[in-house]
DNA sequence: GCAGTAATTAATCAAGTGTATAATTTCGGA
DNA sequence: TCCGAAATTATACACTTGATTAATTACTGC
């Protein structure tokens, strides 16, 4: 009877490892299928050494949950690129109703993860700080858009429109990645992005990236 | 050693109040926590008795959704009253942003659920009524409005503005239940308001409930 | 009132869970 | 080359889960 043979790895590369397979896990069989067995066997690995990067499976998860929203997020955000503000917006947006953002995939995640915010704590946090950044990031951007056009805005009405902006990018990232519509006959950056051309007040014709 | 008391009920009240007892334990504990155990305790009952009215506890789970969902719709529609579309469609939205279907218990429910529609098919069954049942609703009514101010509009930009009202209140109602923002500060109702009547091109200072 | 039936309880089971720990193996440094 | 420390495996444990079944109880029709 002989041992499996292994070989040993560098502890943030077994821990990334461990996130990914948790994330699969995830997406695939929802967060009850995200069991530790099923998490070691996709990585390659014995559910015991999950214990020796891991102080415990709540902590495993949490930190799955802590990178994919900031993978998300940075996701997103690489759709801004450089230039003037109005066209960083547009790539953001356009960014948020494609994919990698928009997917299947991302949302089952996402719809697993959002689950748990309102009972652990540890995952309330991890949540409030990544929404707040980016939501954060389209106040901003409104701001600046809002600047550059030489018309702007109190404060409290750049925040406001950020609400209602984020708002809509949330519900289409919903809406398209659940797939319930047949948003491949539409041109859904078109759509988001007239739809802001319209909450902002800008001529629609003047919004692209 | 004498057993428990207990008394018998009607198939339709045991059924009623072992989905209740369902959704209280999903709002609290999420789904995770919904063992047939605590559903059986906070109804009162043995957990063997479940399996009297629901074939497994899968099917109470998806039942429990099936009337989650309903309720909510219900809810929503409640608050279109009757008179002129312009109205109902501000009552619909006024509704889908105030409690109770605007709050953290709701929202709790949702998120817990959703993240079983995508690996349970009977889950995804239930979802895509639900939700298709709410976007007809908002497509009706905004045709109705376009016709009733003379203004009639193809049903493909009808098709278009429902997607993306819908996504404006979906979005809202997350940020609102979430209650991450101080949206206490702040009239939702009117920021909901106005922001639609901006997407649907009418006079803000005309849309009202 | 009483018997029969159906609802409900109580007790148990097998399977799967996260966790703990001792036995092994790998691999870098002397 | 080989030894020691660290990483990994293997095994086991206590617990919870959903499900099953027999015993008991409450109610209905007569």
């Amino acid at each position: 009877m002989t041992r499996r043979t292994f070989h040993r790895e560098t502890e943030a590369v077994r821990q990334n490892d461990l996130i990914a397979a948790t994330l699969d896990s995830v997406a695939e069989l929802g967060l009850a299928g995200a069991t530790v067995r099923e998490v070691a066997f996709r990585a390659g690995v014995t559910p015991g050494l999950i214990r020796r990067y891991f102080d415990n499976k709540e902590r495993l998860v949490a930190a799955a949950y802590r990178t994919f929203i900031s993978d998300l997020i940075a996701a997103a955000e690489a759709g801004c690129g450089e230039g003037p503000a109005q066209t960083r917006l547009a790539g953001l947006i356009r960014a948020s109703v494609t994919a990698p953002v928009a997917d299947g995939r991302t949302l089952s995640i996402w719809a697993a993860f959002i689950g748990r915010v309102h009972s652990d704590p540890v995952m309330a946090e991890v949540h409030r700080e990544g929404y707040q950044a980016f939501r954060d990031l389209v106040e901003r951007l409104i701001g600046e858009v809002f600047a550059e056009r030489g018309t702007p805005a109190s404060a409290q009405d750049i925040h406001q429109r950020a609400i209602v902006l984020n708002a809509l990018l949330d519900g289409l990232w919903i809406e398209i990645s659940m797939g319930g519509d047949d948003f491949s006959r539409l041109n859904v950056v078109q759509i988001a992005l007239n739809s802001t051309a319209t909450l902002l007040g800008i001529d629609p014709a003047d919004f692209k990236d």
